[in-house]
DNA sequence: GTGGTCTAGACCACC
DNA sequence: GTGGTCTAGACCACA
């Protein structure tokens, strides 16, 4: 994993987003122990406090949980992780439609160049 | 303007890319003159250079001109600003590609998801 | 290389022109390494950041580019590098026209005097 | 006249340089008074032994003479301004020849790009 | 006042 | 070590 933080978002949900798009793209397989706040929170330089915070969000969603003992570990419910990844999903696509919008192109316009991207992308293909 | 910048990428890039984006969505109208280099960098927290290597990339890609002692001013040219637009439109749609790649989405699952946010946001509507 | 300025120019423009000059007349080869930025800005006594420019300069024009810690090459791409002969040859010969339109010559008269030159040229060399 | 000196050659030098130019070009009219050296000295802010010496290398030259007490004029010899004329236009030449040769151009080649100059100038009238 | 150039020197990421 | 970025502050030409 990658630690750069921006500073338009509290760290701690920055590490969130980190992990939740981990867990929900497979990088994080189900069931995978996840290493210690200690470990992780030298690793990212942050604050253990923040990491653990960070963590205990994840929790709530349902993303990871905690055996007493053996630490943290990524959920094995599928339709958890499968409701996240949808979460994410439509996350990006206002953040995408809300900055299209922003240039100033209209609905209609953007499905027409997501079909040229396609074009562009298929010659480079070849 | 709003004038926060991350550092995953260099101030000047972030400056240039906030007007680029203000001249192609309009929020800067062709003719109108910049405020001065000095201005700008005193009210964005950067030093004069920072500003002034922004503002020259951005004359280079005609977005903008200079008269000597006048000032600098919004290109007038609708081509240029046009093609300014287009860049920046499919630069966000390769980002958005990108990221909906990573979490494990099709371009079909993309567009069929595309339609879903329609929806609500025709429903938020009535 | 000999690094003298004049005060009518940029040094970072006449450093940009020498290194063009060098490149296009084969003086420097395509795939050689360049002096490190400090290393040259040491030798024409300029300050770093002065041959920095010119060098990035350069790599727009796609004259030379940079391996991220290897240090920067002469471009081996030839249709660049004929682009930048041709486009300098175009530089010194309207410079030239102009000089001897300003001493009033015609371009009839420029052309018989370059004959002229040729003949005392060949002379001097039987 | 403006007055701006270049570091590779004696400032005296380009100061005849520039009166040569004048005076060959018709700037300066045959029989025309110059200004006192006390004058032009202080005008383009040199040494006024310098100013001194750059007219004698005139007079010298032919291309302007003294009159005791009235001051210095503009010869009115137009054999002696053509003989400078040529010399010029020769180092003009010169200059550009050896220019283009350090690009690699052969007096072909040369001719050849002059003619494309002439087009390009043609289509610019029109 | 305007933009433009330059120096001096710092810090960063990368390898 | 490499290139890249940034700051601080000076000086210039132009009008």
């Amino acid at each position: 994993m990658e630690w750069k933080f921006r500073s338009d978002l509290p760290i701690y949900a920055q590490i969130v987003e980190q992990f939740r798009q981990s867990i929900v793209s497979g990088k994080l397989s189900p069931g995978q122990r996840l290493e210690s706040v200690r470990d992780l929170s030298m690793e990212a330089g942050v604050n253990p406090n923040t990491m653990q915070r960070a963590l205990q969000e994840l929790e709530r969603e349902g993303l990871v949980y905690t055996q007493r003992t053996a630490g943290r570990f990524v959920s094995e419910d599928a339709a958890v992780i499968e409701r996240g990844k949808r979460a994410m999903a439509m996350e990006k696509i206002r953040e995408f439609l809300s900055a299209m919008n922003s240039l100033g192109y209209s609905r209609e316009e953007i499905l027409s160049l997501l079909s040229e991207e396609k074009e562009e992308e298929n010659n480079a293909d070849s």
